[in-house]
RNA sequence: GGAAGGGUGUCCGAGUGGUUUAAGGAAACGGUCUUGAAAACCGUCGUGCCGGCAACGGUACCGUGGGUUCGAAUCCCACCCCUUCCGCCA
């Protein structure tokens, strides 16, 4: 949620940058609320004055009442209550549009219509070269046994997988990697060092969340989607979370964190769940676009001076952990349009798909500001005493659905197998496949 | 699924109609004492909203929503959540 303080002071940045993320609101309604409701605030709050006089008054004539008074308090009771009722809707409506209003994204977010309009920043690697005819990742799973997508089919419909064997392996040996990795305090300080960063070097904490939330939680993220894009648990007012990131970022709820405990790094690993509603026909060979799929994921409460600076190392990781597999990869600052409702800015990293001869999104690192923080009424006390709401980022380590399936098509062999990225070497000591 | 207990401030916890401006304790912060620290002692210490340049004033808030009352943390109704025990169970 914005701060309705902001809106005040800047209602044009507010129509400009909103119209930029194309997302309709009506700032002016907005106002025109806002200055009613204040209207009627000091109305009601007027009466209610009289009302706690009386009472106060009424305290000395405890157990003889004095009738004047009692009459008055009576009268005024239904004065209040009729303009209570004028507020309550304004109060509401105003709470709606509120609501509507995203996220401002910072200056260096590239303004842009579509996602056509994101920037690449930079391209690292080339595109992996074979002096053989490489195979897809549906054809190396058919061949190598990886997955099974036809008799999930039968048992649970389409975009859902057995994913078996080696790969399954290989999915454990990232797991491990990257969970030693972001536990390590040398690591993260050296991340920090060589991106001349000033951020503490606290260790990302593994974390297992829930993968169902209520709906009031899940509404205070601001990441719930309509029943076309989460599943829902009707019979107990759950849902099935799209992302760890959902209810990692609800955790402090209505909650003041010391500020001696920020930044608070967390590496969460769950299964994410996606209708993909709309999607009909798009990704529908091997791994790229299931309804479920296990992902690690990074989540950064911090304060407001850092969380820049946590943003930028949240990708620094990224792009650490996708050189270490030594996949071809690029880094595009996605454009106005194309970051979330909550987010001040968006960095996509894409990895090179052979079969697809083109770049596919495998990370996205979210910089949200204290806009998710303030629906979620997570706050933290700065050195001077003050409540301050936090600052949140999120950004992927690894979706591994769709990562496994890139990766073995780029570790592809001329025999038919697959190689081993290096760095997961300790984790994985495979025999033919891999 | 059955039964019981409970939701109060950063935390613990008292509080069954008006001196609640929420007792008391802890933590935190400031000070006295001390070579320094600890302890002890003294003091400060809730949040949101509205108005105000500010000092400050007003108002709301004791799980949520209704209700009773001149007046509700306190009484009534409904709901939500948590804990414990039983049942089931990886």
């Amino acid at each position: 949620m914005i701060d309705i303080q902001f809106v005040r002071d800047n209602p044009d940045v507010v129509k400009e940058k909103s119209a930029q993320k194309n997302v309709k609101v009506d700032v002016d309604r907005l106002l025109q609320l806002d200055g009613e409701r204040r209207e009627l605030l000091q109305g009601v709050e007027v009466l209610r004055q009289e009302r706690n006089k009386i009472a106060e008054a009424m305290k000395d004539f405890s157990g003889k009442p004095d009738e004047a008074l009692v009459e008055k308090g009576r009268a005024l009771k239904v004065e209040i209550a009729e303009k209570e009722g004028y507020l309550g809707p304004v109060t509401k409506e105003l709470a709606t549009l509120l609501k509507q209003i995203p996220n401002m994204p910072t200056d260096d977010v590239p303004v842009g219509a579509t996602e056509e309009e994101n920037v690449v920043v930079k391209t690292v690697g080339e595109p992996t070269k074979f002096d053989f005819e490489p195979k897809s990742q549906e054809e190396l799973g058919a061949a190598l046994d990886l997955f099974d997508k036809e008799r999930a089919a039968k048992i649970s419909g389409a975009r859902y997988a057995y994913i078996k064997g080696d790969l399954v392996r290989l999915q454990f040996a990232l797991m491990s990697w990257v969970t030693d990795l972001l536990s390590d305090e040398a690591f993260v300080a050296k991340i920090i060092k060589d991106n001349n960063l000033d951020l503490k070097p606290t260790p990302f904490v593994p974390i297992l969340p829930p993968v169902m939330m209520r709906t009031d939680a899940y509404e205070a993220t601001g990441r719930l989607k309509a029943e076309e894009v989460t599943y829902r648990l009707a019979d107990d007012d759950l849902w099935l979370i799209g992302s760890a990131e959902h209810s990692l970022c609800a955790m402090y709820q209505d909650e003041v964190i010391p500020a001696e405990q920020l930044p608070i790094r967390y590496l969460g690993y769950s299964t994410s769940f996606r209708r993909e509603a709309g999607t009909y026909g798009k990704d529908m060979g091997g791994l790229t676009r299931l309804h479920h799929f296990d992902k690690l994921e990074m989540e950064v409460f911090s304060d407001a001076e850092t969380s820049r600076a946590e943003h930028d190392l949240l990708i620094a990781i990224q792009e650490y952990m996708v050189a270490a597999l030594e996949l071809p990869y690029r880094v595009l600052n996605k454009c106005t349009a194309d970051i979330g409702d909550p987010n001040a800015r968006g960095v996509d990293i894409e990895v090179w798909v052979p079969s697809q001869g083109q770049y596919r999104e495998t990370h996205s690192a979210d910089y949200m500001t204290d806009f998710q923080a303030r629906g979620l009424n997570t706050r933290y006390r700065n050195q001077n005493g003050e409540l301050k709401f936090a600052h949140t980022n999120d950004a992927t380590a690894f979706a591994l659905g769709r990562l496994l399936g890139f990766l073995i098509e780029n570790y592809q062999t001329a025999e038919g197998t697959i190689g081993t990225p290096k760095v997961l070497q300790p984790y994985l000591s495979l025999k033919p496949t891999i």
